[in-house]
DNA sequence: AATTATTAATGTAAGATTTACACTTAATTA
DNA sequence: TAATTAAGTGTAAATCTTACATTAATAATT
């Protein structure tokens, strides 16, 4: 029996990461400033090397979890990058992932150890290779992916309300929604738990907490709901 | 100046192409008897290794070109595929691509020497590796972007009539479409040629020739447009 | 030559969804 | 107690989607 494909080429397989992030200043990404040559100090997605017996699944949920300490995280192979150029140490060709994290929830010192720092979306700098190009894919595949599912909740804390909720779908559309119908859309959605207790940061009333209730998310699910927003 | 990332590990990389095309009798993929050890015998999807100056993309063409002799398809990148033993030789990962030909142009020469046929997509025979999710996933893919992109109008010859291209849409979601419904809503998307030609075998009355019109699609697919069947 | 058979072509009304829009409420602060 | 601030709430018009049936054109048959 054959044990190798002797005659094919083996390239270096990399797995680079756009991290969302969601807080009061809008949508961010986590990126890193590298520390090693070629482009020492410039900033890069958070990525590395695929292992030899590892799955690139488990290579982006390491990577993840070596920079921001979380785990369980919701995540999602994008695309292939693989122009023989790209990184002009070695061919690799690079994977990328996109992860939505609760920015409240993650490792800080971690972060900051790795020169590792949250930017907005639209404010970002310039990046490395062709990492500008993965994060613009990126933003473009959570856009489609927020009308198909819900998974901005991701990007809230546990509880939040409904201006959060507003205001993170009109970060990620990058266009302004009416109030009053986003709040109808989302309630007929009929998945999230309206709490007894209120918000009392953001005004005088207080706007209701509300939680997302996964149980009513997956048998919904099924019938697979759009959200015309 | 660093030249290799000595530490890590490489990979061999193949691409899998998911070829759609379709005729009279519906949709249908394109498979391969594989002539070589491991699994030789079986059916497997067209798929070949990626060189070492060779672009992925540029992988999909190049293979797809050898076993059908066909140039300038529409291809796109879908998934990378890394599951430890997904091949028995040796670890390989693989990127799938789905093309979607115009059955009558193929080569059909080369399909047969190449022990290659067409399936119908619902009476494939069982393919090895991961070969049948890969084909699942493409058709998810294919049906999605067929509801944002008219790109169901490369599945057919340069002239059509709207009973087919009925039936391809029916073909592709599975589903039944209701026909003055679904012309009303092509038609409206103001992207189709009528032609003063009429196709006579299929039926007494014959029916009308229709040519999709590239600068208008160009045209109007900046509004992004969506179709809703 | 007339009749029959076959598929193509066409429009409308009812129902559903989406959009636009403004006032009242609750609580804090001055 | 008056003023301020953001929260919370409903409806009518417009648009889009759906369901549905008859006539038209031609070839084949008698």
């Amino acid at each position: 029996m054959l044990n190798s494909y002797s005659s094919a080429d083996k390239v270096l397989l990399a797995v680079d990461c756009i991290i969302f992030g969601f807080d009061n200043d809008g949508l961010k990404i986590l990126l890193i400033q590298r520390d090693f040559e070629p482009e020492k100090g410039k900033w890069s997605l958070i990525g590395g090397f695929l292992k030899r017996d590892e799955v690139l699944d488990a290579a982006a949920t390491r990577i993840l979890n070596t920079y921001t300490g979380l785990n369980d995280i919701y995540m999602e192979q994008l695309h292939a990058y693989s122009e023989i150029d790209r990184d002009p140490v070695e061919r690799t060709i690079s994977v990328s992932y996109f992860a939505l994290i609760n920015i409240e929830n993650h490792n800080a010192e971690l972060i900051k150890n790795y020169h590792a720092e949250w930017f907005p979306i639209n404010d970002a700098p310039n990046l490395i290779f062709d990492h500008n190009e993965m994060v613009e894919n990126a933003i473009k595949r959570l856009r489609y992916k927020t009308s198909v599912k819900p998974i901005g909740f991701e990007l809230l804390p546990e509880k939040f309300t409904m201006r959060q909720l507003l205001e993170l779908y009109e970060a990620i559309l990058s266009k302004e929604l009416d109030k009053r119908n986003f709040i109808s859309k989302i309630n007929s959605l009929e998945i999230l738990n309206k709490l007894d207790e209120k918000d009392m940061q953001s005004s005088r009333k207080g706007s209701y907490l509300y939680t997302f209730n996964k149980e009513k998310y997956e048998e919904k699910l099924q019938n697979n709901f759009a959200l015309n927003l």
